[in-house]
DNA sequence: TATTGTAACTAACAATCGTTAGTTTTGTAA
DNA sequence: TTACAAAACTAACGATTGTTAGTTACAATA
């Protein structure tokens, strides 16, 4: 597996919405005004206006971006073939690797989704509703082939999205845990068990 | 174990206490203003104040009470007596009845304990991290005597805190699963895991 | 009946919000 | 050097924010 890095020449809009991505984890969207943006970019807040049309369209542009990335990699994997635990193991080390490179914007999808407005909004429902259920059947395949044992289906779906959305939050705090062995560890918890 | 209902008569302060919790609940507290509580009262955002302080109370009463809860209840049974797999077991359903009683609360106190300021927000973190440290001596205590496999117990901390965090979430559309059979199978996805 | 405490009200305050208009600076290409 | 576009600026807008002051309505008590 290469690794190619390349120095991305970012765009204003680009940059805006990482900061203000950073900011939105720390105190919310709610809280964060164009002013607290702009001052971090040292500009003043009106300067935002050349980039953006407004502080939805940044709210906008970071959840659904991180929210396609989402349902695209659970839609590839609940349509490739394998058992449901194999699957499983793949949606988990997908959401890690996903959180690992978008830890901001998955604050924000997590905590101010409900901030959106419009259409915007309603799309990043579908998405999540269309993610949450092809977990579902996963896990519900599992049960069927008795690859898991046959537990209320809900609990186990909540159990383990719980801690795949959190993980953003305890991702700081992973320190020198290489993002391999998470993997491995999570997987084998969230499966496994840990008696 | 019985249960004595009584019609408790609440203040004033109380009712706006409940009513603004299930408002930061939905949009968070810096969205949520104090016309957006009256209103919701049908009375107006001054007469608010003839009740509490400020908009900072309302949000420091609803957070420091249930946190206190936590932390009394996760010290009760770090200090008793029971191997780490009773104890932890204990933990859980404790977390559970505590969420089922003040979901609402727990949503502030998950998204929004960081708009608190001064003592507050002191008192509260140092709660938040006992709490955390005694969970995580029962976890490590389960790996010293092996009754809990040797893995990062970070992860295991992590994944399991995740879970009970985000039950206040996921609590509504419980639906019919009476608690009991919440706690039962929660504790059994949690600890035995699901294969 | 007079008094008192509770809880509502109206009106307004200064501060901050997101945003717009119009202007100036800056860097690049002709 | 001139021309142009990108990106910054100043100044201000109306709306909303949390909050205060002063007043009124009402019920229970003395």
């Amino acid at each position: 597996c290469f690794v190619i890095f390349t120095v991305m020449k970012l765009t204003r809009k680009e940059e805006i919405v990482i900061v203000a991505a950073k900011l939105f984890k720390e105190k919310g969207y709610s809280a964060v005004s164009m002013r607290d943006i702009a001052q971090q970019m040292d500009i003043k807040a009106a300067s935002l206006y050349n980039h953006i049309k407004g502080k939805q369209e940044i709210l906008s542009s970071l959840v659904l971006q991180v929210a396609k990335e989402f349902t695209n990699s659970t839609q590839t994997i609940t349509s490739q073939d394998g058992t449901a635990l194999q699957r499983l193991k793949k949606l988990i080390e997908v959401h890690i690797d996903i959180t690992v490179h978008h830890a901001d914007a998955i604050a924000a999808l997590n905590n101010d989704w409900m901030h959106l407005d419009g259409q915007d909004l309603l799309d990043f429902i579908a998405m999540r509703d269309q993610y949450e259920e092809n977990f579902r059947s996963i896990i519900k395949q599992g049960i069927q082939t008795q690859q898991i044992k046959a537990k209320e289906p809900e609990v186990i779906l909540f159990s383990i999205l719980s801690t795949l959305r959190t993980l953003y939050l305890w991702n700081e705090k992973r320190g020198k845990l290489e993002v391999n062995v998470l993997k491995k560890e999570l997987v084998s918890v969230l499966i496994s068990g840990i008696v």
